[in-house]
This record gives structure tokens, sequence and C-alpha cells, in this order.
DNA sequence: CGTGATGCGCTTAAGCGCATCACGGTGCGTTAAT
């Protein structure tokens, strides 16, 4: 009962929605807990309100500033002040009223990479904790090995008593589950999983030649309705379907790494409030957006594992309505995915030179001035130089180098597949007990009965190029 | 693997045809040099 209060209390509703009660209690149990929702809203709600019932801070731990900055506007709408979100956001002086008063807060957000500076780890060490959250907790399966190697390292950072950790994701596979219980640490964690299943997306594989395919992909947005997101291989590419596009008359834009922060954070909200209809985007887009009514979602090129398809075909149809996922294969798209997931992976050489900097007194960071290595090459070299004996740092880097291999074919497999529901359910333990019309391309599908026609409309003479638009609506921005 | 930039050689010297080569995705924090 008194949890319903809280919920009323504190954040308005009126009941939980499904998992959102067990997670809370087992937390408030004390126990190490693993919670996999569905995505939306509901998630930030599991730490939230034992927040307030439990006395200490939160601490948060998220993959991306943006999403820290969301949170914590979030938590200052619901009325709470004693929360911060402790990153290179802020000047010098916000850094030291956070670190004089940091005791006070009852949320405090930090990045992994913030956590793995000794300072921080000693002040965090000195706080009365209440929670550990690590949010979209997949990222220490996903990324830690090979690109940001801090989220490997989170419990390092730990005090010797720590409070219960809850680790928060909307897709993790059974091997990504087991990551995360290994590398936090996690004592007798308990596992709250839901379905994956999306009964309303619909999953489409065309086979074309390499000619026709981004013809064919321009046809299917102008007949059918958005809004939509088609992921690219590369920025240039998603720059070149947004130019396209643009030239069509429809309302789009393009969003990828290379871009400001505040730019995409603009293009990001005018596509959440519907002021953009279509996004051209790397595989940078995506976390964090919440946006109900998305009906399609285009895939110009192979992801590189099946939890990043997932992901992005993901956040199609959170409105429950019908969604259309297409993605368009050339018989050889497949080398280029592999190509790009090997990138910055570390060669032989580059062990080598790594150890011989090492070994004769000079900084191994200046390999990466050098050019001989890219910063991220770097990073994840010196964490297993680290952690490995270096005659073993090849071994590993090979057995990444073939997890990775390993992980793309079966995405291959399952697009290929007799049934794609069926096949992506069963990667994630579940079985396929439904039948459902115009399930995918493999059972037979008509987008005619999924989707509604592309309604043209015109482009209103307000309409600003969003750059122009930014200096208008922020003047202190422009160039 | 595919794409696009670069550069070479050739030639009714300004632009064409062709070969070669580098590059390609995710983010944090910090700092050196303007």
């Amino acid at each position: 009962m008194e949890l319903e209060h809280v919920l009323k209390e504190k954040f308005g509703y009126d009941s939980f929605r499904e998992g959102q009660k067990e997670v809370i209690e087992s937390i408030l149990n004390g126990q190490d807990t693993f919670a996999l929702l569905p995505t939306g809203k509901g998630k930030s709600l599991c730490y939230q309100l034992p927040g307030y019932m439990m006395n200490g801070t939160v601490l948060i731990i998220s993959p991306l500033l943006s999403l820290m900055q969301d949170q914590v506007e979030q938590l200052k709408k619901l009325g709470e002040k004693r929360v911060a979100a402790l990153n290179s956001f802020l000047s010098k002086e916000e850094k030291r009223f956070v670190w004089q008063h940091i005791s006070e807060f009852r949320f405090l957000f930090l990045s992994p990479e913030m956590l793995s500076s000794t300072i921080v780890r000693e002040k965090i060490h000195e706080l009365n904790l209440s929670l550990i959250v690590v949010d979209e907790a997949h990222c220490i399966s996903q990324w830690g090995f090979d690109f940001r190697p801090e989220y490997l390292q989170i419990a390092d950072a730990m005090p010797e008593n720590r409070p219960p950790i809850l680790a928060l994701s909307a897709t993790a596979t059974k091997a990504m589950t087991e990551d995360i219980s290994t590398y936090l640490k996690m004592n007798d964690m308990q596992t709250f999983r839901y379905s994956v299943d999306r009964a309303n997306l619909h999953y489409e594989v065309v086979e074309v030649e390499s000619f026709e395919k981004q013809q064919k992909i321009m046809e299917q947005i102008e007949q059918f309705e958005g809004p939509g997101i088609v992921y690219t291989q590369s920025r240039k590419k998603a720059e070149k379907y947004a130019e396209q596009l643009a030239s069509k008359n429809i309302r789009c834009a393009f969003y990828h790494a290379g871009m400001e922060q505040e730019d995409r954070r603009f293009i990001q909200h005018q596509f959440l409030s519907g002021q953009l209809d279509w996004i051209c985007a790397t595989n940078a887009f995506g976390m964090g957006v919440h946006k109900e009514n998305i009906r399609q979602i285009i895939h110009d090129y192979i992801p590189q594992n099946v939890a990043s398809y997932m992901q992005e075909v993901g956040r199609a149809g959170r409105d429950g309505q019908a969604a259309l996922c297409t993605i368009y294969v050339e018989a050889t798209d497949w080398t280029r995915t592999l190509e790009v997931a090997m990138l910055d992976l570390p060669q032989q050489w580059q062990i080598d030179e790594f150890l011989r900097y090492t070994q004769s007194g000079m900084r191994p960071d200046l390999l990466v001035t050098e050019g001989k290595m890219s910063e991220t090459t770097y990073r994840v070299l010196a964490y297993w130089m680290n952690h490995l004996l270096p005659e073993d740092v090849l071994m590993k880097v090979q057995q990444l180098a073939m997890t990775k291999k390993q992980q793309l074919s079966e995405l291959v497999h399952i697009l290929s597949g007799s049934c794609i529901r069926e096949g992506l359910l069963r990667y994630f333990d579940e079985e396929k007990n439904v039948d459902i019309a115009n399930c995918c391309s493999s059972c037979g599908l008509n987008r005619h009965e999924i989707l509604k026609k592309h309604i043209k409309r015109n482009r209103s003479k307000e309409s600003v190029e969003w750059r122009e638009r930014i200096q208008r609506l922020l003047p202190m921005h422009s160039n």
C-alpha cells in the first residue's frame, strides 16, 4: 500500500505499469536486480520511486550526456531540487558547487568515464549511497569490450559495502545478461524479464542489386506514411538520403555523431514534436528517443548484431499501432558491415608498438598523436594491456573479432530464415506462440495492409532551414 | 567490400580517362594551441 501512496504523491500515477512494482520491491529488499522492461517511460520510475523511500543518494550511471540532461530535467519538473549530473557540460564553478554539496543530492548522474577517475571514486566512497543504477545496461556488453572499456570497470569503483545495484535495459540477450551480471559483480541477481516480442512490428527483408537500393528506398518513403527513420552505415550516406528526401518535399533531416551536440538535440526535438517526418541517421540516433508514432524503420545496411537490430527496429510502433521494419539487403552487404565492425580493433603491429613504447619508457598515448592508432583503439588496447599479460592480448583481440563475426552471421541467418519473428524470438529464448497476420516477409506480408499511404504535405512557407531556425531561436549561437 | 577523392598521363594545355588509395560507427573527458 505504501508504494502506491508514494506513486500517487510524488508521481501522480494511480497504478504501476507491468513489472515496475516487482522490480521496486526487489530493490527495497536489498537485492541486486536486473530489469528488462519494454521500451518507454516506465523504466526511470524503477529507481526514482525507491529514491524517495530510502535515505541517501541514488547514483545513476548513464551512457549519454543528453540522456542525463533529460532525466535531470524530468526530475526537476517533478519538483526535485536535489539532483545533478556531474559531467563535462558543467563549468568549473558549477562543478565546484556540486562537489561542495555532493552529499545533499538525492539523485546523482555520472558517466562510466567519470566514475573511472580516482578522485571521483574517493568522493563516491564518502557518500551514503542508497542505490546504484546502471541505465541502458546492455552498453556493458555492447560497448565495454571494444569501445568504452570504462563500462567494464564500474564494479571497481564501488565501495566495499555497497548498496544494491539495479541494471536497466530493454534489449539483452542471454549472453549480454551474463556479461552484465559478471562485470557488475552482482550477488544473487534477481532478473525480471518481459517479452521482447512486439506483435505490431512487421519485419521485411528486401533483396536488391546494388544499383537499385537507394531508389527503392526512396520509393517506399514516398509511397507510405511516416514518421520514420532510415539507418545508414556512413554519415555521408545519411546526408545523401536526407538531401534526396528534401528534394521530394519530405520534411527530414540527417543525424550523426559528426554534428554539433546542440544541432543533434535540435533535430531530435524537431522529430519528436512532429515537425520532421524522417530522420536519416547512423546508429548514433535512437537511444533515449521516445517517440510514440514511428511507423517505419528502414535499414540501408545490415547492423552488426541481433541486439543492435532489435534496438533499432524497436523504436517503431511504441503507440501499439502497426509499423513496418524493412531492411534492404544486397548480397555483399555483410562484408562491409564486418569491415566497419573491425575498424578499431587493434592490429598485431599496433600491439607490438604499444609494448615497445611502454617498455622503452615512452608514453603510449603518443601513438595516437603520431597517427598510429585511433583514440578508440588506444583506449581499448590500454585497457586490455592493463588487464591481461601482453602475450594474451592478441588472442583476446582475435577472440573479439571472432565473436563479432559470429554475431553478424547470427543476424544474417535470422534475416534469411523461414520466419524472421520466430528467429528473433528464439534468439531471446522465447517462442512464437501466436500467428500474426503479415508477420514478416518470409511468412508473407502486404505493405498496404500495414501502412497507410504517404500524404503529401506542402512545406509551408514559414518553414525555415533548421540551421537558420537555430540561429533565430538562439541568437547567441550564431557563427 | 564500395565509394569517392586524388593524382597522373595524355594532349589541338584544359579537361578527360583511368588507376590508386584511404576511408567507413557508436562517446566520454580533457587539453593544447589559437
